[in-house]
DNA sequence: TATTAAGTGGGGTTG
DNA sequence: CAACCCCGCTTAATA
């Protein structure tokens, strides 16, 4: 991992056209060739480019030099007009990462051995069941042989209640003879998205945020 | 900026849980107080936190130190277990930063100025117009008095047709005694995305990724 | 390989 | 503050 800290202006053209005005900024030329390009605020950065690039130095004098990261379909090149450190440090190069706890998915397989909690007397028919319009997260059985089509979200938003609509058409043609229900399920159902759902008769179930503690 | 290469294990608890196991790994802290934490690969960190938090330090031993950022809702523990470089630098604080040309927006205004460019004879009634399912991005008109509702995007994707549909539905309920076509234009439109438009009657336009030399 | 869906998505705009 | 939508989204799962 190499930084350089230099005075430098920046150009980017690929899937859109960026540019940035001369100013000291931190560059970060990382092993698998990624970059990227950071002033002293945010934690992100104000440019940058994946992995896989080919580097190139252009050294029109000691401090005139361009360097341009390159791609079939993507180019960035960085003006350094002052270059104030450049450092390269040895990181660990197995590093295991970031491992996420407490996702959708976490609280879909939950929901798969709890469906009761969506309902009383909820039963389990199916994960990921195929429906016409695409797997349906939670397919699931009530009492009265009713079929409950359940889809899991971290947040609902409006296009949640049609995808859910869609399922449950889609159910309906598959089984012409059953009832079939719209849920969503999920750690944040937004007001709008409540009004909607009501309105087109699909059931909203909000999961307390600390779930995982049951 | 400060830059710290440092061996180190990761907590963070927030609007999800997240660990990382220990690494030596750059940690990243800047001006207004935002951190990242950065392995030798992806130009994109492992972890991160913005600006607002309280970074606190608490020192077991010189080489023990767990470095906390906190915010009402979130923290972010950082134990250090050895520290192979502290620096710090002085960046300019008045980046003027990142200007973006060609977005969508840019491209939503042209075609507001060229509709004939979406199709033979087309004139534009109005941009941005409320629907009750949304504003659609453009709505224009046929030789044939038909309502064009056109939907712009980088990329459409199948739930662009949907939303499109419901612009289409919010319209014809809206002039009963018109006819309505829906339209989408994209620099990108998916195989995928093409088949389910044509089949539910959308039309898409693709526009080349050069519009703008037009 | 391409498509879909999730993300600690981010960030801006509007009501 | 919420809702909505674009983003050079990125990234992982999946068909």
């Amino acid at each position: 991992m190499r930084i350089v800290i230099a005075k430098c202006s920046v150009v980017y053209t690929g899937r859109g056209d960026t540019r940035m005005e001369e100013a000291v900024r931190a560059i970060i030329i990382k092993n698998d060739g990624s970059v990227s390009i950071h002033a002293d605020k945010s934690n992100k950065p104000l440019n940058y480019m994946g992995k896989g690039n080919v580097f190139t130095v252009d050294k029109k004098t000691k401090h005139k030099q361009v360097w341009t990261f390159e791609t079939r379909k993507e180019s960035l090149q960085i003006f350094i007009t002052k270059i104030v450190s450049d450092t390269s440090f040895s990181l660990s190069n197995d590093d295991a990462g970031l491992v996420r706890d407490g996702t959708e998915n976490h609280l879909q397989g939950w929901l798969a051995e709890n469906p009761q909690t969506i309902g009383y007397g909820f039963t389990l028919v199916s994960r990921e069941f195929a429906t016409g319009a695409g797997a349906v997260d939670l397919l699931l059985e009530d009492t009265g042989g009713r079929l409950i089509a359940v889809e899991v979200k971290r947040t609902a938003l409006s296009a949640t209640v049609y995808q859910t609509l869609r399922y449950v058409d889609a159910l309906k043609d598959q089984f012409p003879d059953k009832e079939v229900l719209g849920y969503i399920v999920a750690l944040d159902v937004r007001p709008n998205t409540l009004i909607l759902a009501e309105k087109r008769k699909v059931v909203c179930v909000t999961v307390p945020s600390n779930w995982k503690e049951l």
